[in-house]
DNA sequence: GCGGCTCGCTAATACGTATTAGCATCGACG
DNA sequence: CGTCGATGCTAATACGTATTAGCGAGCCGC
């Protein structure tokens, strides 16, 4: 009653059943061109016995002899699963998940790659990379010199996000902020708005530069169009600037940042949109309690993370040499908090 | 400038650093036992030529080669991220994420497990377990023929939740729900309840069965003690029930059952816990909106997706034969919703 | 000067699969 | 009866690593 101890191989297989191993993998692969052939009445006889012992093969050998493994690794430049990334990993990985499922391929989440200067390395001394076929690259921020890398290793991979080439061109599935924003800015001058001010985070994502770009590009008509940068702990500092600058419309990039801004104008007996516009350019990537409805965008990320598998698929086979660049539409949000600037009031 | 096509192997190293390929294997290992030596000047030389060419060995090869590979597989029987069951996976996950970075291991998720009857099977035609070093099982019913057959296999596996022998004994880190009910009974009791109903919804999980062990350990000195089966839809025939009864409070194994009754019972004009108390037997499964800070108990799902990496190690590497079931105490929680029975009115 | 020791390394093999060249058989055809 | 083509299979090899037995060289002691 001693359970075998060795697993079965596709040498038992093949001894049980009359065969020479050989002929197992190519029963077991469905071989049939035109220069193998196996008689019908033996590879019966293989599979019968397949069946009996539930032989499955040893995906490990199977991928050290042949190309791929079915395997899509998923690197996140922080966790994957801690609250504070929650709400900004997850629909991605719902969309991935989705996308595995239905193609027949596993997951492999590289949660061994060391933590270097508070983030996460792909490449390090004992980097696993090659376990997976390919892999998808989440985080706000990622490594140029990582993508140098993946491109000079020729390893499939491909980013969620737009990025910038690194030594080539680096494959991406993104969301098309510039557009997005720009309709936002065409919408608030339709409405009146004429003095708009971007509220942004820093430069160095490709999110933020896109923003920005779109901003810039579509408040050719305002009479004034500048950019901030606020950090959101300074909400009060920022909506002093706002004020004395009299723009009547905040661009701004990060979601909690708006939701302090609108707290200190409410705080100020300031009315939003009646005093000042809000508008926001991005879902929240961190839990923020508020009940307004902001008027923004939403992103698709479980769409992106879907399409991401995607185009791995076309670079890992080759494939699709074209394609592996998609930008994808936002949805625009209508609501409260982007209305029309009084006339009444000069607020130069 | 044509990228090297081929990867770089133990054999190049070896070729470059004059060596053999053994010895690159050696000195990459740290092998330094009594039956193995290198000389420091070669394993130096070693050393510089793996670093120069950025070489990481490829951990397919490894695996096939040595024993292990340092993945950790997560079988969820439903899909791990999609919205349903997100409230459900996503605390294990993230306990189990956490364990992962701590020892280095990657976190292998089966998607391409095949639906089969509303639900995924772990063994299938060409089923990839081997891939994971051993498997942590997530999912509120785990199939008992698939646990015998794990341990026929000899396949290290850990369930998250308490089960059933299977052939052998399974392990398992859950939550100790028998005696957190049986606290919560005893409560009642203090505050003197006296006759109780557990309203339940199947009998087939463990979990359901441990709870209901522990209502009925801990009811012996109860006037009257029983259990009726609920479905969330029918909130209003149950509270039917328990006032017919004359039952002051009821323990509700489903956190969207409680909620529906305490509606049912508002509803109604009665109050809670005034004229009934409502005890709920886990945190939601599942996204319920409520304003109710219900009585309960907290289930510690972190530290079960933790642990369950830790029993896991033991049962890949042998070690720790003893303490592979692990029942973790759960924390109760005092809200709003168990009361004093009121002993003006007869209930009966 | 020879057995026995340690030191430093290599040759050989195993892991389990996929692939390809090619061997043996047989029928048909000239 | 020899040749050719088709058929059905197998032997051999590759994939890249880990492991182990063992070899040559130098050194020591008697």
């Amino acid at each position: 009653m001693t359970p075998p101890l060795r697993r079965v191989t596709q040498r038992d297989i093949a001894r049980m059943a009359g065969v020479s191993q050989a002929t197992v993998s190519l029963v077991l692969n469905n071989r049939t061109d035109a220069d193998v052939r196996i008689a019908p009445e033996t590879r019966d006889r293989v599979l019968r016995v397949i069946a009996e012992t539930g032989y499955a093969a040893d995906p490990v050998a199977r991928r050290l002899a042949a190309r791929f493994n079915r395997i899509i690794g998923v690197f996140t430049y922080e966790p994957a699963f801690p609250s504070g990334s929650r709400d900004f990993f997850h629909p991605f990985l719902l969309g991935i998940e989705e996308y595995a499922e239905r193609v027949g391929c596993d997951l492999l989440l590289f949660t061994s790659a060391p933590v270097v200067d508070g983030r996460r390395r792909i490449f390090h001394q004992d980097n696993r990379l090659r376990l997976a076929d390919g892999c998808i690259l989440l985080g706000r921020e990622i490594d140029g010199a990582e993508l140098h890398r993946l491109n000079r290793d020729g390893f499939p991979y491909v980013a969620v996000g737009r990025r910038d080439d690194a030594g080539g061109a680096v494959p991406y599935v993104g969301a098309d902020y510039a557009a997005a924003v720009a309709r936002l800015v065409e919408l608030a001058l339709r409405r009146g708005h004429r003095r708009l001010t971007y509220v942004g985070m820093g430069m160095t994502a490709e999110s933020s530069q896109d923003r920005r770009r779109g901003f810039v590009a579509a408040s050719a008509t305002a009479e004034s169009a500048r950019q901030v940068s606020a950090v959101a702990t300074a909400a009060d500092a920022t909506l002093d600037d706002l004020l004395a600058d009299g723009s009547t419309a905040a661009f701004v990039e990060d979601f909690a940042t708006a939701v302090a801004l609108e707290s200190a104008a409410r705080r100020r007996g300031l009315t939003v949109p009646g005093d000042l516009s809000i508008v926001t350019l991005g879902d929240p990537t961190v839990p923020v309690p508020t009940d307004i409805a902001f008027t923004g965008f939403h992103i698709p990320r479980e769409e992106m993370g879907r399409q991401a598998g995607e185009v791995l698929t076309g670079v890992i086979d080759g494939s699709a040499a074209g394609s592996q660049q998609r930008l994808l539409p936002c949805e625009l949000v209508e609501g409260d908090t982007l209305g029309t600037p009084d006339p009444a009031v000069d607020r130069r």
